[in-house]
DNA sequence: ACCCAGGTGGCTT
DNA sequence: AAGCCACATGGG
């Protein structure tokens, strides 16, 4: 017997495509639902997923008049239309985001079409944390594995699905904080346990970071585990610090590619993002490592 | 067998 | 400051 949800309603909404969405790098717990590649089926993709102790089931029903748009109907275990609302962040103007980037660098535009349907989804700070610590050194397909071993392991189980398949929130803390690293050895997370029930600790202890963005960047970097890459993504991902412009190998081909920058050179690099993207520079990032992660 | 993946820590120049 | 290298794991 399958959880009994809630539907959510979201009509005509602009600038949102689920396989840009889940598919950029940002989230590593979200998978299309019918196997279909990216979750497409005609006008209409269906992914399933969670977000910190929410199962949620989503589905956007495409306007074939307009790219990426459509309405969006979410089932959900829990969580308000808020709180949903605020996860998609469709109260932000994406179309105007991409024209601003576009008018500052017209090479990007490749980049924004590519990725049309991006939004960068306000996630929950600790998940983030323990998610990137993971990615470092490792690949996209293999840190969702770890991931999931996380929380079926540490996380409380939160919703069946109609397939009886049992779905668990993301682990406590807590749980992380007293965990062992005999007991994480069955993850397969390598040499990064360690990093992950250190980080644990101190998460209890110092909580969210705050202050200015080099404050936060500054506590990040104070993580076991975390460079400078890592701390950029977590601020991106997890503070909704969108000046935050994480260099990992793709964006240093994608520099190398398009504006000739040398693969060592990331002061150049982080240089020429603030001066061409400004405050926007976190979404360019999306739109770019997007664009060349498509393409394999 | 090698190289790579949303890199980092630690040690040596 | 910059240049090495080891670090688990799994896929190509």
């Amino acid at each position: 017997m399958s959880d009994p949800m809630n539907e959510i309603v979201f009509e005509n909404v602009r600038d949102i495509d689920l396989e840009h969405v889940f598919q950029c790098g940002q989230c590593f717990r979200w998978t299309p639902v019918n196997g279909g590649a990216g979750g497409y089926a005609g006008n209409v993709q269906e992914y399933q997923g969670a977000a910190g102790q929410w199962y949620c089931r989503a589905r956007l029903d495409r306007d074939p008049a307009v790219e990426n748009a459509g309405t969006l109907v979410l089932d959900v275990s829990g969580g308000s239309r808020d709180f949903w609302e605020n996860y998609f962040d469709l109260k932000k103007n994406y179309g105007e985001i991409k024209t601003r980037l576009v008018r500052e660098e017209p090479e990007i535009v490749r980049a924004t079409e590519a990725g049309g349907g991006i939004r960068i989804l306000n996630q929950d700070f600790w998940e983030v944390l323990i998610s990137f610590i993971v990615s470092q050194n490792n690949n996209i397909p293999r840190i969702t594995k770890c991931i999931r071993g996380l929380c079926e392991k540490f996380g409380d189980p939160v919703f069946a699905d109609e397939n009886g398949e049992e779905w668990y929130g993301f682990p406590s803390p807590e749980s992380l904080a007293s965990a062992t690293t005999e007991d994480l050895a069955e993850i397969k997370l390598g040499y990064r346990d360690e990093y992950i029930i250190r980080a644990a600790r101190r998460f209890l202890e110092l909580g969210e970071p705050s202050g200015t963005m080099e404050e936060k960047r500054t506590e990040l970097l104070g993580y076991h585990g975390i460079g400078p890459k890592v701390a950029d993504c977590i601020m991106l991902f997890g503070c909704r610090e969108f000046r935050a412009f994480p260099i990992d190998t793709w964006v240093k081909t994608i520099m190398n590619d398009m504006y000739g920058f040398d693969r060592k050179d990331v002061k150049g690099m982080q240089a020429f993002a603030r001066e061409k993207f400004g405050d926007l520079r976190g979404y360019a990032q999306q739109y770019l490592f997007y664009l060349y992660r498509d393409k394999k």
